[in-house]
DNA sequence: ATCCCGAGGG
DNA sequence: CCCTCTGGAT
C-alpha cells in the first residue's frame, strides 16, 4: 500500500487522464437502468467482455423485469452459463426482478439504501448505478481501483471502504465524475493485476510502484 | 473467513 | 497449470 499522494500530483494524474481520454465510458453493455443493473451484477468476479458476449442475446429477449420473469430463473440460467457464479447470479436477477415489479412498477430504485436491498447488489453494484445512471458522485471500488489506489498512492486504504474515502477526499471535484472509469480503464489495460504495463503508462513518472517489469 | 464458479490470459 | 475478472451473502 503506497503513501497516499499530494494533492498536485493527483491533480496531475487526472490532467493526464483526462487528456488522453476525455470521456471515458464503461465498456458494459445496456440499453436501459434495469439492464445495467443486471449486466453490473452479473460482472461480479467476472470480465465485462464475458458478461457482454452473455447479455448481448439475453436484453434482446429480457430487457425489462417482466420479460425476465417471464423467462424464468430457467431460461436465464441457459443465457449466463458461461459467466462464473451463474447460479448464484441467476437466482437473484429472477428475485431482484420481482421486486422491482411488485415495488417500483417496474423501475429501477434511484436512493442506495433500495439499490443494496435488492438481492445480489451490494454497495459497489449499487454505487455503479448511481454513478452512471443516476449521475451521483458515488465512487465504486472494484478490484482494479482498489489495486491502482493502492499501487500509485492515488487512493491508497487497507479495505475497499478506506480507498471509497480516500478516493472522494483526495481526487479534485472536477475529476470525481470520471474517476470511476479512468482508473478501471488505467487498471484494466496498463496497471494490470499480474504483469503491469509500465512501459505504457503515462503516469510512470509520478508513481512510487516498483515493480517496473517491461 | 469462506463459498460461489466459468472463461481467458500468461 | 495458476491467477484474475467492475462482489455479495453467510
Amino acid at each position: 500500500m503506497a503513501k497516499q499522494l499530494d494533492y498536485h500530483t493527483i491533480r496531475e494524474i487526472f490532467r493526464r487522464f483526462q487528456a488522453a481520454e476525455p470521456e471515458p465510458k464503461g465498456e458494459l453493455e445496456h440499453v436501459n437502468a434495469y439492464t445495467l443493473l443486471v449486466a453490473v451484477a452479473l460482472s461480479a468476479q467476472a470480465t465485462d467482455a464475458g458478461v457482454n458476449k452473455a447479455t448481448r442475446a439475453l436484453f434482446k429477449v429480457a430487457d425489462t423485469p417482466e420479460k425476465m420473469l417471464a423467462l424464468g430463473e430457467e431460461g436465464l440460467t441457459e443465457h449466463i452459463k458461461t459467466i462464473g457464479l451463474f447460479r448464484q447470479k441467476a437466482k437473484n436477477v429472477i428475485r431482484l426482478s420481482r421486486i422491482l415489479v411488485e415495488q417500483y412498477d417496474g423501475e429501477v430504485p434511484s436512493s442506495r439504501a433500495a439499490l443494496q436491498a435488492l438481492p445480489g447488489v451490494g454497495r459497489k453494484t449499487a454505487n455503479v448505478v448511481l454513478n452512471m445512471w443516476f449521475e451521483q458522485p458515488a465512487q465504486a471500488v472494484d478490484t482494479h481501483i482498489f489495486r491502482v489506489g493502492n499501487r500509485t498512492g492515488i487512493a491508497p486504504g487497507k479495505d475497499v471502504a478506506a480507498v471509497e474515502r480516500a478516493i472522494e477526499d483526495h481526487i479534485p471535484a472536477e475529476f470525481q465524475r470520471h474517476a470511476h472509469h479512468w482508473l478501471i480503464l488505467h487498471g484494466r489495460y496498463i496497471c494490470t493485476a499480474r504483469k503491469p504495463r509500465c512501459g505504457d503508462c503515462i503516469i510512470r513518472d509520478l508513481c512510487p510502484y516498483e515493480e517496473k517489469t517491461l
